[in-house]
DNA sequence: ATGGGTGCAAACTGTTTGCAATCTG
DNA sequence: CAGATTGCAAACAGTTTGCACCCAT
């Protein structure tokens, strides 16, 4: 029996920290709030722009949003987060399991409601593929649209935007 | 031999405009030109609301703005078109495959190009999971985001937003 | 005829940018 | 110290909505 297995490897802050200055980016103390928020964020939950934002004004000493679009890329771009776009109009954000497998979704285009689940071989496809064609790995998405049992009754109702709930 | 393997069976006018009735919606001339705009698209080509837009203002005579950006969701809704959100912040359309198995793509997030592929058996997937949850399924898509050969050598410029190639 | 659909213009939302001041390496 | 990073406010881009008129059914 192996306790390995299903470890998803959580980058830790030093680490992010080490990697940032290797690339030549600088560490500030809102970059490290940032990650620090993230970091104590339970599986599955995700932020927006606005949400992390929200939370920064509260626990810290309140940084601007132009700030956190900007560092909220610069974390995507080194694939310590990963960034999903799940049918709203939002990017939202949580921690990369880079190392692991994340997780996947099934989402309902009429309510926006979204499942998580766990495919350990989709994110092996992905490094196979990334690997073949020269790129280096950072995310990978796989998403299945469709209506839920309840959304599919529902009456034509003029369609309405996309929803807001994920 | 059989010649049936890759077909990838798009749905046709007649059948779309059945199915817009058949579930309570009018068939306008509006609609019946956005949808001919897609079924005359080369494979593998996705227009964004605005670049439809421009098309059926110089090929008919013109659409309003707004009726491209409600019919877009009535069709997606529908199944008849599908939604790609390529990282960069427009979503693009393109006609749905849905009873074939529509390509997956492979995104850098750096140069922003995508290369695109098949692979049927992520479609499969994809309906087999959508059934187990009662959904009535409507598209896959499967992406890998990284940074491509060319884009990892790359200065440490400002990260810059996602650009606009597709 | 009647309620869904359209066009227009105005309103919004989420996100980006210019610039002077500030801080990290 | 030099140059990266920040904050603010103003600018944007894409998308949605209110409303009066029009047309499929």
């Amino acid at each position: 029996m192996t306790w390995v297995s299903n470890v998803k490897a959580r980058l830790d802050l030093t680490t992010m920290q080490a990697d940032l200055r290797r690339r030549g980016y600088r560490v500030t103390p809102q970059r490290e709030a940032i990650l620090r928020v993230f970091e104590g964020l339970p599986e599955g939950t995700h932020l927006s722009a606005e949400a992390l934002h929200e939370r920064l004004r509260e626990n810290e000493h309140g940084i601007g949003l132009a700030t956190t679009y900007r560092t909220l890329r610069l974390l995507v771009s080194m694939g310590f987060l990963r960034e999903l776009n799940l049918s709203d109009g939002q990017r939202h954000y949580e921690m990369n399991e880079a190392q692991g497998s994340p997780h996947h979704h099934l989402i309902c285009v009429a309510c926006n409601r979204a499942i998580e689940f766990d495919r350990a071989d989709l994110h092996e496809l992905g490094r196979a593929i990334a690997a073949e064609n020269g790129f280096a790995l950072l995310d990978v998405q796989y998403k299945i649209y469709g209506t839920c049992a309840a959304c599919q009754g529902q009456p034509h109702a003029q369609t309405k935007p996309s929803g807001d709930s994920i």
